[in-house]
DNA sequence: ATCCCGAGGG
DNA sequence: CCCTCTGGAT
């Protein structure tokens, strides 16, 4: 089956099975959801949500946390991991906002990409859920879903995000985003995928070479 | 390519 | 114990 099909099907199928899902980081604003990606990086959203809730409190705003001790902020957010990394950049994403941008979230993926910390998946994140662009947000969940499902080949998360854009009205790209993230999630798992409860089985690369290499056997 | 790093699940 | 978790910077 061609990419075209393919990726009509997958798109209508796990839209329905998650229709218009929101992230999981639990956020207020644009300013709190940047701050909840950036330490969201290789880290339960459960566990970002579990810092961000003291977190918010203590340094409610950009001007708070860009004015904020460092080593404060280390001991708020230990938990999830990277903390010193991650101190590091929300501090300084905090300043550069202040610094850069007027103290509010910019708009641009150009413009997000140069605050600390901000990668292109954050940046899609802030882009899709806070400013309502189409976005392409390759997590490890999206990047393993539509590899698995045969709608890319690639290990480099650029290179998915623009092949898997290619395939998709802009529409539904953000809905579609977090339909494969849930999807990866619960379904298609790392360690042992769900495929026996999975709404794209009949048309997934995976599935059908897992039967054919069980049938050699 | 390597480092950052804690927490939870199997 | 090993693997994985909404990656990003150097």
């Amino acid at each position: 089956m061609n990419r075209d099909l393919l990726s009509a099907m997958v798109v209508e199928r796990l839209l329905q099975a998650w229709p218009k899902a929101e992230t999981l980081l639990r956020h207020d604003n644009c300013y709190q959801l940047m701050i909840a990606v950036i330490l969201s990086s290789r880290t339960t959203d459960a566990q970002v949500n579990v810092v961000t809730e003291k977190l918010f409190r203590r340094f409610p705003d950009a001007k708070s946390l860009a004015e904020a001790d460092g080593e404060e902020v280390e001991d708020l957010i230990h938990s999830v991991g990277f903390y010193r990394v991650k101190a590091r950049h929300i501090v300084a994403a905090a300043a550069a906002l202040l610094e850069k941008f007027d103290g509010s979230v910019p708009e641009s993926m150009e413009e997000l990409l140069m605050i600390p910390g901000l990668g292109r998946k954050g940046a899609n994140v802030v882009l899709g859920d806070c400013f309502g662009k189409p976005a392409i947000i390759v997590d490890t969940h999206f990047g393993r879903v539509v590899r698995r499902i045969g709608l890319s080949d690639s290990e480099n998360p650029a290179i998915v995000e623009r092949e898997v854009k290619s395939l998709i009205p802009s529409a539904d790209q953000t809905d579609f985003s977090m339909a494969a993230n849930l999807h990866g999630r619960y379904v298609c798992l790392s360690r042992n995928p769900r495929c026996s409860e999975c709404v794209v089985q009949d048309v997934c690369r995976y599935f059908s070479d897992r039967n054919r290499s069980s049938d050699d056997r």
